[in-house]
DNA sequence: CTGTTAGCGCGTTCAC
DNA sequence: GTGAACGCGCTAACAG
C-alpha cells in the first residue's frame, strides 16, 4: 500500500498535480469534465491530502494550541467545549496540552515558579507546532502576568488574567448581586455569605455584589454575616455553625460556591435547621453534585462555554488583525431549585 | 520582526544548514567549538525550530489524533489526563477533536447513523493532519464496530469497543463482585441490586459479578431483588421504593452507578429508613458528588486514568509494530465512605 | 479560460 | 563540516 500523493492523483487522472490542487482547493477554475474526473480519482482512491505539506507551503495550520492547566478540574471541560464549538464552526483545529497541574504540583498555586517550566515548555512546543495562537485556561482566577512569553503569538487568557494580554472573565459582581435580589425578593432581610479565600478576585467581586444588593435596597449591613471561607465544604460546615449560634441568625446564606454550600447543607442538617423552611441556602458553580443534593440547591450556572467561545471568537480576530470591540462579560444564570424559601415568620 | 530559520542561524553561527541542524537533534557529532557557538545563536535568536518542516521530511508527526464523544462527560476528562500523562513522558502531541455528541444529538445513540458523520470527518481531518494513531474515547461502553475507517492507521478504542479493534476496558466484573463480597463480609445477606439498562455491557458484566459473589457465598438468590434501572436518578428512587415495599426488605443495594444511588438515598430519606443504620448502599463510578452526599457513599473508583494511560502505551506499540502482550484488565478500586454498615441484628 | 511546468517552504540527510 | 536533493502540495509564470 504505497502512500498515495497528489501525483498519484494526477498520473491516474492524466492531468497535471497543478490541476489537482486546483480542484482540491477551488484556487482556480477547472472545466467541469475534468474536476469530475479528478475527483472520481480522488475518491477511488480515497486520498487524504497531507496537510503537512500544505501547511508548509502556505504557512497556516488552521491549529491553535489550548493549554488547560488541570483538564480534569470541574470548569475546563465545559470551557473546552466552547472552543470546540467555535473550531467546529471555523474549520479549525485544536492542539491540546495538559499542564496536569494539580497531579503535579497539588494546590501549590501561589509562586508561578513552582509550575513555570511547564508553561514555559507547553507555549515551546506549540510554537514549533506553528500554531497560529494560544488559549490559556486556568484552574482559578488569578493573575499570571510574566509567566510566559509566546514570541509575539497572540494569546487569550481565561480563568485568569495578565496585565498584558485579553482574557475572557465573566460577570461575578452581577452574579452575586442578582443572587442576593433572588434572596431579598424572597423576603429576606438578614443574609449571611460565606466567601472564598479574600485575595482571590471573585471573593472580591462575588462580595461587591453582595454589598451592592444590601445597600441598594436599603438594608443593614451587619459585618457579623459576613464569613470568610477558603473555598472547601469543611469551612462551609463550620462557618455555618458559628452563623447559626449568632444571637440574630441569618434566615439565608449565599454561599460562593457549592462545595462550601455542602458543609452549609451538613451543618444545618446536624442543627436541626431544615433547608429551605428555616434557612435558605444559594451556591455558586451549578456544580453537577448541586442537583443532587437533599435538597437540591439553587446556585448560579457559569458561562463556561460562552467562555471558551468568546475565547475563541477574539483569538481568531487577533489573529486576523481585527480591532476587537470588547465582546460583552459573559453572565451567570440563577438556577432556581429547592434550597430557597421565604423566610418564616 | 523577520522569522528567523535554520538559515539565518547558519548563517549567523557561520556553518552551514546541515550542521545547525546536526547539533540541534544530535544526529551526528559536532566539534564542541562548533556546537557550542551555534547553540548560543539559536538562545540569543531564541530560534524554534519548525515542526511543520520537520515532519515533513522525517514524516513523523509525534502527534496522536484523540476523538472524545464529548469531553464534558464525566469520564472523559480523566481519560485524557492518562493520555496527556503517558504523552508528556514520551514526548508525544495531543490534536484533540471533541465530537460534542451530547449537545449534538442528545441521548440518541442507537444508531450510529446519528453521529457517523461527525466521527467519520475527525478522522478524515486527523488522518490529513498526519496523526500517527488515533484514540476513540466514547461516552459510555458499547459497539462501535464499523463506524469508521482510519485507512490503515491503528486506533484504539476506550470506553466503548469494536469486534477488529482494540479496546481498553475495565473490569467490570471484578468490581461488583468485590463491592458485594464488602457488603457480605459486614454481615449483608439480603444484597438487591439496582442495574443499569439490562442490554448495557457493563450492566451484564456487573450483574455476572453480583451472581457469582451471591452464589459464592451460597447466599440465596431471590430474582425480587435484581431491579433493572436506566442509571437515571429516578429509577434509582422508583426501584428503591419497591425494594422497601418488599415483605422481606433487602438489608443493603448496589447500585450499578452513584446517580442511581442518589434515587436511593432520596427514596430511603423519605420513607424513613436510615442509611447505614437500616439500609446499606454501595455505589459505581465514584463521581465527584457521591463523598458530598449525606451520608457520603461508599461507591467503587473507575480506573479511567489508567485506560487513558494504557490506550496511549498500547497504541505506541501497535504504531511501532510490536507484538503486543495484552496488558491487564485495570482494575477498580473501592471508595469506603459512610453508606456501609452492617445490618440491623 | 483551462492546463502545465517548475520552483518554493524549511529542515533533514546523503554523498563528498 | 558542507552542498544540494528531497518531502508534498501550492502557485507564479507561461502556453495554448
Amino acid at each position: 500500500m504505497t502512500k498515495i500523493g497528489i501525483k498519484e492523483i494526477a498520473a491516474m487522472a492524466d492531468v497535471s498535480t497543478a490541476t489537482v490542487s486546483y480542484v482540491l482547493n477551488g484556487t482556480r477554475n477547472v472545466k467541469l469534465k475534468t474536476r469530475e474526473r479528478v475527483l472520481k480519482v480522488i475518491e477511488e482512491l480515497n486520498y487524504k491530502p497531507n496537510d503537512i505539506a500544505k501547511s508548509l507551503k502556505i504557512k497556516r495550520t488552521n491549529t491553535i494550541g489550548v493549554i488547560a492547566e488541570d483538564v480534569t478540574v470541574f470548569n475546563v471541560p465545559e470551557i473546552i467545549d466552547g472552543i470546540n464549538d467555535f473550531a467546529d464552526q471555523h474549520d479549525m483545529h485544536i492542539l491540546l496540552t495538559n499542564l496536569r497541574l494539580h497531579k503535579r504540583i497539588g494546590r501549590n498555586f501561589e509562586h508561578t515558579e513552582n509550575y513555570r517550566k511547564y508553561a514555559v515548555n507547553a507555549v515551546s512546543e506549540l510554537l514549533s507546532k506553528q500554531v497560529e495562537g494560544i488559549i490559556y485556561i486556568g484552574v482559578h482566577p488569578r493573575e499570571l502576568t510574566g509567566l510566559i512569553d509566546t514570541a509575539g503569538k497572540p494569546i487569550v487568557y481565561t480563568y485568569c488574567y495578565t496585565q498584558n494580554d485579553l482574557s475572557i472573565q465573566y460577570n461575578d459582581e452581577l452574579a452575586s448581586y442578582e443572587a442576593m435580589c433572588h434572596l431579598i425578593k424572597k423576603g429576606h432581610t438578614r443574609v449571611a455569605i460565606i466567601s472564598g479565600i479574600m485575595n482571590s478576585l471573585p471573593s472580591q467581586r462575588r462580595f461587591n455584589g453582595y454589598y451592592k444588593a444590601i445597600t441598594e435596597h436599603q438594608l443593614p449591613f451587619d459585618p457579623q454575616l459576613v464569613k470568610m471561607g477558603d473555598w472547601e465544604a469543611e469551612s462551609g460546615y463550620r462557618l455555618t455553625q458559628e452563623l447559626l449560634a449568632l444571637p440574630d441568625r441569618p434566615t439565608a446564606i449565599l454561599s460562593m460556591n457549592d462545595v462550601m454550600a455542602v458543609g452549609v447543607l451538613r451543618a444545618a442538617s446536624e442543627a436541626d435547621v431544615h433547608i429551605p423552611k428555616d434557612l435558605s441556602v444559594v451556591g455558586f458553580d451549578n456544580r453537577e453534585f448541586s442537583s443532587y443534593l437533599i435538597p437540591r440547591i439553587t446556585t448560579m450556572d457559569l458561562p463556561l462555554h460562552e467562555m471558551g467561545f468568546q475565547a475563541m471568537d477574539s483569538l481568531t480576530r487577533i489573529i486576523r488583525g481585527e480591532i476587537l470591540d470588547l465582546n460583552p462579560l459573559p453572565s451567570c444564570t440563577l438556577i432556581e431549585r429547592d434550597s430557597v424559601a421565604p423566610p418564616r415568620g
